[in-house]
DNA sequence: GTGAAAGCGCTAACAC
DNA sequence: GTGTTAGCGCTTTCAC
C-alpha cells in the first residue's frame, strides 16, 4: 500500500548522515554518538517513523510469524486453542496468521503451501478430518520448516505434537461419580470413530474395572450425534427402561445437558438420584453449574504449550542448533466440580 | 528462517537464462517464447520452486494482509466473526494476521502499532471495553490505512462500520411472542451498561407499544451478570411473586436456559404456559432446541461484511481511486425458531 | 524474445 | 564514530 512511509532514509536526508547511521542510531549501537542518537530519535518521533517490518524480514529471512491452521475456529475447544497461541505468540513478539481448513483437505493443502509462501517462521498444524495424504506436510518439513501438531496429528517423526489425556481425563470422571457412591454409571458415548470417543470410553471402562465394578455393554449408550437433543431423547428411553442408573457420564457437555434435562423432567434430582459428569467440549458446562460436574479440556494450555515448543525450535533453528526432534506433550485434563453439593454419603453405602 | 528456498536467480542458473526471463516465464508474460517458458515451468516444478512472497511485499508495498484486532477470541459471537473475516480473505487472496486485545486498551495499542509495522494492507478493528483513547487509531487513519470497524466502533468520519440491529432484533422477538398469544412479557435485561442491553430493552418496550401493550417496570428485570444461574434464579423469583407472565424475552440464550429449567423444576410447559425467546450470544441457543425460540446475532456475515468492505477499500486505494468515506452497515439479526410447536392457537384470546 | 540495471527498506561487513 | 557498499528475492523499465 502506499502509505506515506517515513523510511530510514529520509530522516537520514534530513539530518545529512547516511542512512546505516540512522539504523544504527535507532537500535542504540555502541558506536554511535550520543548526539547522532538523540538528534535521530529526536526526529524519528516528530515524523512517527515506523520501521517497516517487511524488509527487515526479507532481510533477516525471517518473519516472526507463525501459521496456524485451525480446522474449525467456531468450536469452543479451538477458539481457547488459539487463544493460548495468541497470548504465547504475542508475549514472543511473533504475529499468528490464522487459516481454516473447515475439514476439508484441499484447504488444508492451500493454506499449507501459502503459510510456506509468506515464508512463515514456523506452523502449527491441526488436521482436518478428511486429511489422510501427508504430501503436503512432507513437503514443507523437508523444506526445514518447524511444525508442532496440536490435536490432530500426522505420525511424523521430526516434529513435536501436544494432545490431551482423554483416557485419564474419563477414568479421573467416572472416579469422581464412583467417590461419591455411583455403581451403576451409563456411558453415553459420543462419535464412535474419533480417537477421543475411543480413549473416552476406554478409561470409562478401566475406572470401572479398577473399582471392581463391573462392565455392562447395556450401560455404554451409543449417541452417535453427541447432540443436546439425542442426550436427552436417550437418557429419557434409559430412565423408561428397567436399567437403574445412578450416574452418567457423558463424551460431551451438550448431551449432559439433555440428560440433565430428562432427569429434572422425570422428578428427579441430580446428583442424589442420578450424578453426572460430562467433558466440557462447548462450554455450556460452564452454565449448567448447580447440578452437573464437568471435565475440561486444557484448550488453552493446549495453545501455549504448542506455540512454545514452535517458537523454541524456531529460535534453536535461527542460532544453527536445531535438530528436529519430536516431542510429545500429553496435557492433562482439569477435573472442574463447580458444584459443592455432591451426593449424600449416606447413599454411598 | 533459512530455509533451502529455490529462489529465480537459481532457476536462471541452471537454464543459463536472466532471472527477469524466468520471472516473466513464470507470470506466461506474452514476450516469452513458448519453449522457454515451459523449460522454465518444468525446472520450477522439479525443485519445487515456491515463490517468495515476503520479497513481493517489500516490491509491490503491497503484502495482501488484514489485521484483524479482536477483544475475545474465545467468545462465541466473536469467534463467528472471524470465520467470515477469514471466510472471504482467503477467497480474496489475503492473509489474516489475528490479534486479541483481550479487553485492554494498552494490548490495542500495542497490536495496531504492530500490524502497522507489519504493513498490513488494512485493519479491521473492535475496540476494547477499556478504549476511550482513540489517538492510536487516529494515527494510522492519518497514515492513510484503511480501517473498518465491526461491532464495537469508533466515531471516525472516514472510516466505515458494520453493526448489529439488536433494536429491531429486539421488536422481532417480542412480536414474536405476542403473535403467540403472549400479555405479560417479562425482559430479562442483562449488562444494562452495554449498548446492546439499552437497544434490546428499547425493542422490547416499543414492540410492548406498538401492540398496545403495557409496558411495566415491573416486568422489566435486572440481570445484571447475565449468567445462567441468575437467570434461573431470577425466573423462580418471578415465579413465586404475583406477576403471572406468560413470556419471557432473554437478553442472552444462558439465562434463557436458566429460565427454562426454573419453569420446568416447577411444573411448568414450554411455551404453552410461558413461552421464551432469548439473543443467541454463546449458541446453546442451539442446543436448547424443544423449548426456546432464538435470535441469533450474524457474526458470521458481520466478518464477512467488514472484510469485504475492507478489500473493496484496500483494492481501491492501489488504484488511487481510494477516498475514504464512512459507510454504515447495519445487519439484521436472525429470528431462530426451532420450536415448531408454537402456544396453543385457543389461548391466543 | 531476452538481458542488464535499478530499487523496494533495511542491515551488516568493511572501510576510513 | 560514520559512510560506503552490497544484498535479501523479486519485478519492471529500458535497452538491444
Amino acid at each position: 500500500m502506499k502509505f506515506n512511509q517515513v523510511t530510514i532514509k529520509d530522516i537520514a536526508r534530513e539530518l545529512n548522515i547516511s542512512p546505516s547511521t540512522v539504523s544504527r542510531a535507532l537500535k542504540d549501537h555502541p558506536d554511535i554518538s550520543v548526539d547522532t542518537k538523540k538528534a535521530v530519535n529526536a526526529l524519528a518521533d516528530k515524523l512517527n517513523y515506523q520501521p517497516n517490518i517487511v524488509a527487515l524480514n526479507l532481510r533477516q529471512k525471517k518473519t516472526n510469524t507463525i501459521g496456524v491452521i485451525i480446522p474449525e475456529v467456531v468450536h469452543f475447544f479451538f477458539s481457547t486453542v488459539i487463544s493460548g497461541i495468541e497470548d504465547v505468540a504475542y508475549q514472543a513478539g511473533y504475529n499468528v496468521i490464522l487459516a481454516q481448513s473447515n475439514e476439508s483437505y484441499s484447504r488444508e493443502v492451500a493454506h499449507v503451501k501459502a503459510l510456506f509462501n509468506s515464508r512463515v517462521d514456523g506452523m502449527l498444524l491441526s488436521l482436518s478430518r478428511e486429511t489422510t495424504n501427508f504430501d503436503h506436510v512432507e513437503s514443507i518439513i523437508s523444506k526445514g520448516v518447524p511444525i508442532v501438531f496440536y490435536d490432530r496429528m500426522y505420525n511424523s517423526p521430526t516434529s513435536s505434537k501436544v494432545i490431551v489425556d482423554d483416557y485419564a481425563g474419563a477414568k479421573e470422571a467416572v472416579n469422581h461419580l464412583i467417590a461419591q457412591g455411583c455403581k451403576n454409571i451409563a456411558h453415553l458415548v459420543g462419535a464412535p470413530n474419533l480417537i477421543i470417543s475411543i480413549e473416552r470410553l476406554r478409561g470409562y471402562k478401566d475406572a470401572l474395572k479398577e473399582n471392581n465394578l463391573p462392565v455392562r455393554d447395556e450401560y455404554i449408550i451409543a449417541c452417535d450425534s453427541g447432540t443436546f437433543e439425542e442426550g436427552k431423547k436417550i437418557t429419557e428411553k434409559v430412565l423408561a427402561s428397567k436399567l437403574k442408573i445412578d450416574g452418567i457420564f457423558s463424551n460431551n457437555d451438550p448431551m449432559a445437558m439433555g440428560a440433565m434435562l430428562a432427569i429434572k423432567e422425570k422428578g428427579l434430582k441430580i446428583p442424589d438420584d442420578i450424578a453426572i459428569i460430562g467433558f466440557s467440549n462447548w462450554f455450556i458446562g460452564e452454565l449448567m453449574e448447580p447440578s452437573l460436574s464437568t471435565i475440561d479440556q486444557p484448550g488453552f494450555e493446549m495453545g501455549q504449550e504448542a506455540a512454545r515448543l514452535l517458537i523454541r525450535q524456531i529460535e534453536l533453528k535461527v542460532k544453527d542448533q536445531y535438530e528436529p526432534v519430536e516431542e510429545i506433550k500429553v496435557l492433562r485434563t482439569r477435573l472442574i466440580i463447580r458444584n459443592s453439593s455432591l451426593r449424600k454419603q449416606a447413599k454411598k453405602k
